[in-house]
DNA sequence: CTTGACCTTCACGCCGACGTGAAGCTTTAG
DNA sequence: CTAAAGCTTCACGTCGGCGTGAAGGTCAAG
């Protein structure tokens, strides 16, 4: 297809796309035009590279990656276990980038779900608080 | 306390601790002397500031947020209701980011997890995908 | 022919909320 | 006395990876 659908089919800008071939995260076929000739598969690859750069991966990182990848999605292509120590630092990361927001939300969420809804239950928390509420 | 012992005591920098002051996110009270003087619950209103900054929250929604929460860390204090749409808001916001780093999570933890650690598994592997992998 | 899709290249924008640096002075503790 | 700790104020730094804008031209279809 050309650059026009997978845009459609993708959500990015073309010229993101044109973008991403620029860091070697895409590198579609060329018609005889000249113009960009993506592959079917290529949808699924820019959904994962979006993903991924969301999540905070250098695109470096990601060009290294996407030739180890099957689209079966399944393992490390033969001759890159290497990278799975960067892989497994960056999922580290993540994982504690989650964790950080997740005490944030935490916090949040029990100030919600502990703040009365209207005057009664208000009152039985006045009461609850006596002590420390100011009159 | 003074600065200093709640800059150790929260891993803050003073100077970080003065510009929660002047944003309105603290505001310990003055000895004689013009030192801050900071209350014990200080180290966890700080702990709470950078949890809710590290997850986004704009400062002047922090700032508003602290008068509200009483020490009990229980609902918010009387006349603070009009803030749960925000609060709820950035929740939203919240949940959403994890959403998406979890989604990066995922893809890196399947390919991890899928990859051969050795190469008698990685035979395996390759005979699973021989439709996939060129010779 | 005309229109729309696509091509390349050069250059720029972000981008302001968070935090830091340094200078010059006062206070406290020993 | 002295050194460490604290005070204020002015000004600066980030900050580079991700993405965009515009200009000027080519290609394809009706």
């Amino acid at each position: 297809m050309r650059i026009g659908e997978l845009a459609r089919r993708t959500g990015a800008t073309e010229r993101a796309l044109r973008y991403y071939e620029e860091q070697g995260l895409l590198t579609p076929a060329r018609l005889p035009s000249g113009y960009r000739d993506y592959a079917p598969s290529d949808v699924e690859t820019v959904g994962h590279v979006r993903s991924l750069l969301a999540a905070g991966l250098p695109s470096h990182l990601i060009a290294d990656l996407l030739p180890c990848m099957v689209d079966t999605g399944d393992g490390l292509m033969p001759g890159c276990r290497s990278m799975l120590p960067p892989l497994e630092a960056e999922r580290d990361r993540i994982t504690a980038a989650i964790d950080a927001l997740d005490t944030a939300r935490t916090l949040l969420t029990e100030l919600i779900d502990r703040t009365p809804e209207d005057d009664s239950e208000y009152e039985a928390w006045v009461a609850r608080h006596a002590a420390s509420v100011p009159a």
